[in-house]
DNA sequence: AGCGTCTTGTTTACCGGTCAAGTCCGTGTG
DNA sequence: CACACGGACTTGACCGGTAAACAAGACGCT
């Protein structure tokens, strides 16, 4: 591989020469720079990051986002606008799906693998233990969470808490009392904050309504299409079964409505089901759910990132340390009254 | 920061001691290992990966990914398989999502973005161009492509004209004469060889039972749900509406099932539709498809690189330079036999 | 006692750049 | 004509590690 002697070298010019002539910097002449540029095309240079790296100030132009699992629409789609911010502005991705491993969770924020090797980092979904934040505030890493919030760092986020109160508001609304629950209950040594936050706000919502949450109509899922496909076949099997439901995802939903039909349950008729997300396929399923801006929140992510790391605010104004994105009930057409009958 | 002179000063011994004493290499005394070990976990020590990269020949431990979306279930799936493996042998993933845009391609493919910052390269679904098949190599950068095939490097893949004979076999033996396509017609400057073998296999299988292919039968859409509910569209609408359709992907399938739903138009009796994936969602809305396995597609990639960078067959055997996995048709209900009335 | 051999370290030379502090040389100036 | 001046380069010191060559004390053996 050439480097910056080898084309010192072919230029009959020091390598401080050859790399200021490269990087536009004043002090050369424009024949030298004109030659330089030449040789440096011809052999093909390409500078070697590590060493501009150590060299000036240990930069990497690369941050970290720490998401659980890419293959979830939510993640790949912040993830998405995260990355289109980022490469705009000339900062790579590093990509950690840890994928509910606890160990792997550990490893990736506790190990030296995130450190030193980025910039910066994104948490996704993830509620940082104390542990974490200690130790990567320890060690300078600007840090910004997305989708949980702690108190040291900055965060983006939808607020859990209203979202599941829009949904089970508009399933009071239209005459529901028993409203069903599905969404992940334990962790597993995770702190996944979203999925808790909207289980609190679908209890205090049924409370402030004078409704005793019922535990047995508090379902355990993942947060996949099996996750809600499996609790939604547990619920079509109850004799006692709930007139509405509230998904912590839209992708649970679609489990819930898949185990609906195969049940005979008719929805919206029998059965009233709301998601969370606007996933691009709740439009044609006619899904009713809450919509947050996903992309959104990973395209703001990384502006406060980025301020963070060149505090920079020309192009994008101040950031709020603490972003609460709206959140707006889309109706379709898997809610109703629920059925006279019931 | 603390750096390993840091550490040298603190334990009182020099800086290769430290080196070797936290690699456990030999040459250390235990008392000694020990003492670098506390000191190296009271200041929090972590090595900068721009000075181990440097020393030791350059390695960034990185591999770079380039995906065309992200947020499109199959190249998720396929960048979470690749990270499993990969993360497990201790390497990064860089994460490009060039999103459709040649320009974006240019700059990752083309500039110094990849070159260096990555010891290894997976392409997914982009079929590489000479020129960057050129430069890249020119780098001595070692490269897998996922869902295409040049000479040049391993590869990854299903055979996707065997995929689009397959479904297409499917289709004509239930005794479908007017079968549509729907799938990305015109690159726009990508070079996605996935959609064009498809198209192809589709016309060739036609024509080997008889049938000239029809062009108006040929819809363009674009890899999404989206793209597939608008080609549904359009073909709902024709007179001579086709009896069947081969979508070129379970995304696109499932917008066509869509689109026939809004129409009133019953599948499979009065429309029959075959995808490619098998995707999740496929299961649960009886899609017949054409599996492939995708997530295995990512792990193989990614170990071929792992061979390619460490030449190392102890745990995963020899793999082959151009691996192709084999696909296989899922019956579900979304296909029958034509309606004799058309 | 003399000598080779381990063990355990230390020295020193890079890796490929960047940056501050010089050097050299042609000019305009007092 | 001596002299400060400024543009175009060169020097040499890092950045934070790694790796090979070298040193020094302990030990066993003849």
């Amino acid at each position: 591989m050439t480097s910056i002697n080898d084309l010192a070298r072919e230029t009959g010019v020091s390598t401080a020469t050859v790399s200021r002539a490269l990087r536009g910097l004043p002090r050369v002449s424009d024949e030298t720079r004109a030659r330089v540029m030449d040789a440096a095309l011809r052999l093909g240079y390409v500078p070697s990051p590590h060493a501009v790296g150590l060299a000036s100030g240990g930069q990497t132009r690369t941050v970290a986002i720490v998401v659980l699992f890419v293959t979830r629409w939510f993640f790949a789609t912040v993830v998405h606008g995260a990355e289109q911010v980022l490469r705009e502005r000339g900062y790579d991705v590093l990509l950690y799906n840890i994928g509910g491993d606890p160990d792997a969770r550990r490893r990736v924020l506790l190990t030296q693998l995130v450190t030193k090797r980025a910039d910066a980092l994104i948490v996704v979904g993830l509620g940082p233990t104390p542990e974490e934040v200690l130790w990567l505030s320890r060690h300078g890493m600007p840090v910004v969470t997305l989708g949980s919030r702690v108190r040291e760092w900055p965060s983006v986020r939808v607020d859990d808490d209203a979202v599941a109160r829009t949904a089970v508001s508009h399933l009071l609304e239209l005459g529901h009392r028993r409203i069903a629950y599905v969404g992940q209950l334990s962790d597993e040594g995770l702190d996944l904050a979203t999925p808790r936050a909207r289980l609190e706000g679908y209890r205090a919502s049924l409370r402030e309504a004078g409704i005793e949450p019922d535990p047995s109509l508090e379902l355990e899922g993942l947060f996949t299409l099996e996750g809600g496909h499996d609790a939604g076949v547990e619920l079509m099997r109850r004799t006692d079964r709930p007139t509405a439901v509230f998904c912590a995802s839209d992708e649970m939903a679609f489990g819930v409505l898949y185990a609906a039909r195969e049940a005979g349950v008719r929805v919206p008729e029998e059965l009233s089901v709301v998601g969370v997300d606007d996933h691009e396929m709740a439009h044609y399923v006619g899904l009713t759910t809450v919509r947050q801006p996903v992309l959104q929140q990973g395209r703001v992510a990384a502006r406060q990132i980025l301020q963070r790391l060149e505090g920079d605010d020309r192009d994008y104004g101040h950031v709020a340390e603490h972003v609460e994105l709206p959140t707006e009930l889309v109706l379709r057409s898997s809610t109703a009254r629920p059925c006279p009958s019931d």
